[in-house]
DNA sequence: TAAGAAATTGCAGCGTCTGCAAGATTCGAC
DNA sequence: GTCGAATCTTGCAGACGCTGCAATTTCTTA
């Protein structure tokens, strides 16, 4: 109940084709396993939901979905947090010579555009977490991990040798960055529906490294 | 498992005296029931502390535990979110030309002024969270519904109508203040034990402020 | 002190999640 | 192809979290 790691350290973009029929295998079943958790969820509302059904929708047997999933929430929301794996290379790959804010914030923009593959499955969990408030914090507390991640990726950019300890700056930058992703993404979604998400969160990142300038006030 | 309500709306700080003896009893269950929680579960992690201990410890049964708090781990970290509920007034108070970002940290610095009296429970807590990190998605989550609240009371102050439908920048302050407040009380409680959390908050702040300039790289 | 309000408790029950030990499936080498 | 090893699936039993309900006890108030 307590403990939040996940069931299996996959990566979120297994290969559906290449490699033998057992990981094929498995990557099915995942990707049936969170699809039929998001659309009864969206249907029914989450509480109404039972790993039985999911399982039985997915195919599988109740047993199987703690194979693939630490929980019923990791099912619904819990695939942020892998996303995050790759993006620490995108990160370190920026020029040298860039403020931080400025670097993580292209950074981010790429990793999005990289992203728009999954729309479908993005769409299902946005209009959940729409509609179900109650898993706000369970979606935000799954950032917590990739904030730490991304804060050691931060201080190794900058050159600062212990990840966070003794500077408090690399911890702040990389919780304002996902935070920053966060509420932009949420902006994108819900109104700005005909940009990309990538031009919002840029925007949001270039009012955070002028300093958060008030906008015209009404 | 998925709600996140409080099971009672009791404020953090119900008055110890005064009242009947109704209330003081109910606050002293309170409080029994949340030192038990997080006593047993310094000693012997959150994973091993059941209900039933808590209950016993407390001197109450096991089903009254859930009549004051919705979760176990609500008892443990859920202390969190009730204690914004004022802080809204706090900002509210600040002069009208104060930049955004000023009188938000401003207004949070004066807020953990008057929050030094639990001293002892926050220690418990802290002490908690940094062994077992595990909690910490929950500490952030709990964050959440403040953060929607401060969205709201930010985009109030900047005497914009509706709350951050229209537009992002309240919900990026917001998020942004809860994201410093939390890195600050982490850093303070971690490495600058000797400087009051409130000058670590503002020191945030300013950073915050002048756009996270970066520091000497070493 | 008696009626009424509110809190405590036990119980029965659903749902989540885990460990364990079978049984089925795939893989690699021959 | 075949066989053994590695891996996945599944059922079962059970601990634990959490809830509704109804009986009981405790406080309040008139």
């Amino acid at each position: 109940m307590i403990e939040e790691r996940s069931a299996d350290p996959t990566p979120a973009d297994a290969p559906p084709t290449g490699a033998g029929l057992r990981e094929r295998k498995k990557h099915a079943t995942r990707v049936a396993l969170r699809r039929a958790a998001l659309t009864l969820a969206v249907e029914r509302g989450p509480e109404h939901v039972t790993v039985d059904d999911i399982a039985a929708a997915a195919g599988v047997s109740p047993r199987t979905f703690f194979n693939y999933f630490a929980s019923k929430e990791d099912a619904l929301v819990g695939e942020h947090t892998e996303r995050f794996a790759a993006f620490r290379e995108l990160l370190l790959a920026r020029p040298d010579d860039e403020p931080p804010l400025v670097a993580v914030g292209a950074a981010v923009a790429e990793y999005l555009r990289g992203i728009e593959l999954d729309r479908e499955v993005w769409a299902l969990r946005r209009g959940l977490v729409e509609r179900h408030p109650e898993l706000l914090p369970r979606v935000l507390g799954a950032n917590a991990n990739a904030e730490r991640e991304l804060a050691h990726a931060i201080a190794e950019r900058a050159g600062l040798a212990g990840a966070g300890a003794e500077d408090m700056y690399p911890t702040l930058v990389a919780a304002v960055t996902i935070t920053a992703v966060r509420v932009a993404m949420l902006r994108a979604a819900c109104t700005d529906t005909e940009r990309a998400p990538a031009d919002v969160v840029s925007e949001a990142f270039a009012a955070l490294a002028a300093g958060l300038p008030a906008p015209s006030r009404g």
